[in-house]
DNA sequence: ACCTGAACACCGTTCAAGT
DNA sequence: ACCTGAACACCGTTCAAGT
């Protein structure tokens, strides 16, 4: 019952397929990430990878599921490391999606370019993209308990946070904010008024 | 002098494969967007486009560019029609950007979905995209002349109205809200609580 | 100047065949 | 059950050649 690592089968093929994919994600980008290629590096022909994924799109599907995954961790730890504290939640988790976003464009990318469409409602990935949302939606939800948050739709608090944050992320990312995208201390700066902003609003 | 249009020299060829390209776009997704096809479709050997454009990514940075000249010229819009009021310019200008990205997901796709990435700060492509922005900063601007708006530095309360405005047309686009993306009415609701939210701001 | 056709190295996917 | 190799229809790109 041990597991012997070359036998004819593989036995842990999937994962070693989501690792040799993920390297080539961030190395390259989502164009680069070919079936063929993912196969070859994990040292395996090139009709292997449907033994485990239908086809391109579930491989690419698979690794959004783990990019989803850390997203999601990161918006729990948020509210672990203070559970006092709504306030800190929000603005710890701002920075943490910021953070995931401009530290890993590519799978970013991935995550929210519009490659999967199709795959996003169905299946596991829904499930983690779902857990991700709810991270955050708990964190306006403690807000709103402890009085700091207008008692809106508490749903509509946090898809204005979510876009705002989001979109961020993305034009960051995309490299649409110019020589910003590389310099992290502004980035910070900037992020740390637009969460003011988020409480305040621009108005006078 | 006139423009004959069977020669052997087809006159319009660029414009004519901006045309076919869009249209595979908007039916099938940046992904279906090849070169080869594309020219099939303008009546033309497949490697005809070399003559207009360097490669693949220069054709679709040529059909991006397109994309965000509607754009900007929607924002100038918002502030041609409504010169006296900056309030109003800032709500229809939220809602032409989500209009435009809810009825063309695909173009919105290919131009804020990474697939440019390099292309975006070079050439007429950046001045388009650059041209977007600024409408929307005028019209930032025209409202803290109209002391609606805190009178904090302009580019910031931009950045933060646009991440917004993105993150929420990209969200809706990337079908990543579930079912209500495709629900315009639930859509424009929520719209209009987004505006009076950046505005006042969540907290209470 | 502008366009073509053959050629090359890559794809994703299918399928009969091997262990 | 799991993996392979040949085969097919597609790519993007290059290049000598045609008008």
């Amino acid at each position: 019952m041990a597991k012997s690592k070359k036998t004819y089968h593989h036995g842990d093929l999937r994962n070693t397929l989501l690792s040799a994919a993920e390297a080539l994600l961030e190395q390259k980008g989502v164009g680069a990430v070919s079936l063929r290629e993912v196969a070859k590096e994990a040292g395996v022909s090139h009709t292997a990878p449907y033994r485990h994924f239908v086809d391109k799109h579930a491989l690419l599907a698979g690794l959004a599921e783990v990019g989803y995954g850390r997203l999601a961790d990161a918006m729990d730890r948020c509210v672990d490391e203070q559970p006092d504290n709504p306030a800190k939640q929000l603005a710890t988790s701002l920075q943490a999606y910021v953070a995931l976003a401009t530290r890993h464009p590519q799978m970013t990318n991935l995550m929210f370019g519009g490659v999967l469409k199709g795959h996003l409602c169905e299946g596991s990935l829904a499930l983690e993209s779902e857990r991700a949302f709810n991270g955050l939606l708990r964190i306006i939800q403690n807000g709103q308990e402890a009085g700091l948050y207008i008692s809106k739709d508490t749903e509509e608090l946090a898809m204005f946070v979510w876009s705002l944050a989001h979109g961020f992320s993305m034009l960051i990312s995309a490299g649409q904010m110019g020589e910003l995208g590389n310099d992290e201390k502004a980035i910070q700066a900037i992020l740390s008024n637009i969460g003011e902003m988020v409480i305040t609003g621009i108005g006078v």
